[in-house]
RNA sequence: GAGGGAGUAGCUCAGUUGGUUAGAGCGUCUGGUUGUGGCCCAGAAGGCCGGGGGUUCAAAUCCCCUUUCUCUCCCCA
């Protein structure tokens, strides 16, 4: 027995018709919203990643899929997305061509993590780069992208939460002063804050554990720490978002495990999902591009989870259950028949339909059932009086109607007339 | 990395205090007479009971190990 990889899944057809359904969706939305698709390499040398995700980090530290090249170098399996559009940005002096750009993008990401539902080693994200704006106008454009999305599709019990965690003057002060606020409190905290108080000291602003909560609660905030730069950008963000119809919270304590947020930083949670409820996330990462070798670009963007996605909307109500369905199935009463059946087939075909053909000359009532499992519309019967006259039967088998007697041009009006695309 | 739950037919699952040839529903295949699907009826195929070891006269059932799936924590999308 072969079994596939932990964490990894098959989507077979009667999954990927629902995949389908949601890229045309979104990429309606996109060109709605004028993103442009990149598709980039779901390999990466592993320093794209460490530079700017950030060492420390749970994604960088302990998921990473990294194996050595042949000529030694590090390579690894993109985790996300925005490192390597970044990446492709700086080194195809993209800047210098266009001011302002919007790339969206979709594909696999990897992460070494224990799988359970919602999460997978393997999984898929669609994300949007709103690359060379410093304005709160990116932010907002982002943010209400996504919303709007999950409104298209039907998702309810989505809610939206948006919080700043600063810039490289305020975000160092503020880490600074919650070190000596927590310095004197470390024995009533968790162990695993512990850990982050030394590691990554903000994290501990979204620990669940309720003694921890308390401390937390007369913690220092970061908008106390903002400069009047920053808190004008945020209070325009607030203000913009409102102006496409959508509510949102201001959630102090949520910080992004990424290290290259700065400023604006939100996160979409839907309420279908279980214990992984957060369905798409992002924010502003002006400092990245420049860390990349380049001139500072500021930029904003957003990921969200496909398979969380999917999760969502099939418990939307909005969902309808997808069903392959076919136009037509040739069916013919003897192996003597196949040729001229073959033909027809290929006309049907080259009609536009999508049309499909019994293997055997087996009974016909056994082939009618094949084309009703099958979800055929129609089914063209053929035998000798027909190969004889070329007037064909055709049946409608959504309706139990048939006709008789009618030629392969009128075969296919009858059913270009009743199938709608 | 830590902790729960579960592996029996293609699918969903029964399986008594260990006791003969391991069951059901759905699905599949064949048939119910000549060239007509869905409903109905009849029949058939299909299982190393996840794998290995142990206890026993006897194991799907009890014990140990292992593996896979799943869920939770952590973290993220």
């Amino acid at each position: 027995m072969f079994n596939k990889v932990k964490g990894t899944h098959d989507i077979l057809p009667d999954e990927s018709i629902v995949w389908q359904k949601l890229e045309k969706e979104i990429r309606i939305l996109c060109s709605n919203y004028n993103f442009k698709e990149i598709r980039l390499p779901v390999i990466e040398y592993t320093n794209v990643f460490t530079r700017s995700i950030g060492e420390e980090t749970d994604i960088v530290s302990k998921e990473m899929y990294s194996f050595q090249s042949r000529g030694g170098k590090s390579i690894t399996l993109r985790p996300e997305g925005t490192a390597g559009a970044v990446r492709s940005y700086v080194e195809n002096k993209v800047h210098g061509q266009e001011a302002l750009t919007r790339w969206f993008y979709f594909g696999p990401m990897f992460r070494a993590e224990r799988p359970q539902k919602g999460r997978q080693r393997q999984f898929h994200q669609f994300g949007i780069e709103l690359i060379g704006s410093e304005s709160p106008v990116a932010d907002a454009e982002v943010i209400i992208f996504n919303i709007m999305l999950f409104k298209r599709l039907g998702l309810k019990n989505v809610k939206l939460k948006i919080n700043s965690v600063g810039d490289e003057n305020s975000r160092p002060k503020y880490i600074e002063n919650l070190k000596t606020y927590f310095s004197d409190k470390l024995d009533g905290l968790c162990e695993q804050c512990k850990v982050r108080y030394e590691k990554n000291i903000l994290r501990m602003l979204d620990c669940k554990v309720t003694t921890c909560q308390q401390i937390l609660n007369n913690a220092p905030a970061i908008e106390d720490f903002l400069d009047t730069a920053s808190k004008e950008h945020f209070e325009t963000v607030k203000s913009l978002i409102p102006q496409a119809e959508i509510e949102f919270t201001c959630d102090k304590r949520l910080v992004r495990g990424l290290d290259y947020y700065t400023r604006t930083a939100f996160e979409i949670t839907s309420g279908d999902l279980g214990g992984q409820d957060a369905i798409a996330g992002g924010g502003r990462y002006d400092n990245l591009i420049e860390s990349f070798g380049k001139n500072k670009i500021p930029a904003v963007g957003s990921a969200l989870g496909m398979e969380r996605l999917i999760i969502a909307y099939k418990s939307s109500g909005a969902y309808d259950e997808a069903v392959s369905s076919l136009d037509i199935y040739v069916t013919y009463f003897e192996h003597k028949h196949v040729k001229h059946a073959f033909s027809v087939l290929k006309n049907l075909r080259d009609h536009g339909l999508s049309a499909d053909i019994s293997q055997k000359a087996k009974k016909i009532g056994s082939q009618l059932k094949d084309a009703d499992r099958l979800n055929s519309h129609f089914a063209v019967i053929i035998g000798d009086d027909e190969i004889k006259t070329g007037k064909y039967t055709l049946k409608d088998l959504k309706k139990g109607e048939q006709f008789t007697g009618l030629s392969l041009e009128q075969v296919i009006t009858e059913i270009q007339k009743n199938i709608n695309r």
